[in-house]
DNA sequence: CTAATATCCTATTGCTTTAGTAGTTTATAT
DNA sequence: ATATAAACTACTAAAGCAATAGGATATTAG
């Protein structure tokens, strides 16, 4: 079980875009370049980020990509949703008609508490909790030198 | 995002052993049947199961499968692992080498604590436990009839 | 011994998704 | 005007998923 690319690639480009927050756009080659992502494929994602109302563009020359709210106000669950697609674990998630025997209610169950444990620990993360830890990470380091 | 058939279909199959056991083996075709999964499929996915310990098999005539262990001593996470392979969230996580920028660092501590959650669901909850729900669920149905 | 049964093993296939490439169009700052 | 950078659309190679197919092997019953 992993991740897939797109989300890897989208979660670190949108942290990108929350530590540079109230500044200037970044450019999708400049997020490319720093993060090592295709710069083609980086633009797909970030535009799934931009429809899902996470980012905002401004075209042309010293455009760019800026996160839409501030980072304390975006949830990791929102991003993962957004380039993972709506969490599915069993069909009968999403046609309770399927579920022929009794013994799916028992898997059923399970699912179900994975599902929450996941969403649980999405919903309680934002993008600024992440800047946070990543400051004190680096201050750790620079202690320790 | 979602489950695998293959994670699907074999745990309701290996909770159809769990149910049965103690009892004479279960045949591919008469779980197949039950649980409305493919013959041939499944008998990969049980083949699985039992390369990793959990299940034992007879051959021959009055042949067919049975669990290795009592429900307890199975949890669902032996289950899960086997079926859909090890939880590697990131590449850094197998190859910690590979990890150029320290922006990872942040997310991937929101992979660890992702796989925390799911991991720590699964070792919870055992094969008994899931036989115990079930029973309680239909009793309930019943009182309700 | 033989026939029936059911697991075991390997290969192949169609399908979908993923990850990435390519090229053109549109908006905007200078 | 021109350069810049996002926006949009189409295409493609590769991988994984969900089967399907067919024969080999072991075991039991008669």
């Amino acid at each position: 079980m992993k991740l897939s690319s797109r989300t890897r690639y989208g979660m670190r480009a949108i942290l990108e875009l929350a530590m540079e927050y109230g500044k200037s756009p970044l450019q999708i080659k400049s997020i490319a370049h720093r993060e090592d992502i295709s710069n083609k494929y980086l633009e797909q994602l970030i535009a799934m980020l931009k429809s899902a109302g996470l980012v905002r563009s401004v075209r042309g020359p010293r455009g760019g990509y800026s996160l839409a709210k501030p980072p304390a106000e975006i949830r990791l669950k929102d991003i993962f949703l957004t380039l993972e697609g709506p969490m599915v674990p069993a069909e009968c998630f999403e046609h309770s008609e399927y579920c022929p025997g009794c013994t799916d209610c028992a898997t059923r169950q399970i699912w179900q508490k994975l599902q929450n444990a996941i969403l649980g620990v999405l919903e309680s993360v934002t993008l600024a909790d992440l800047i946070d830890q990543s400051i004190r990470s680096k201050k750790m380091t620079n202690y320790h030198i």
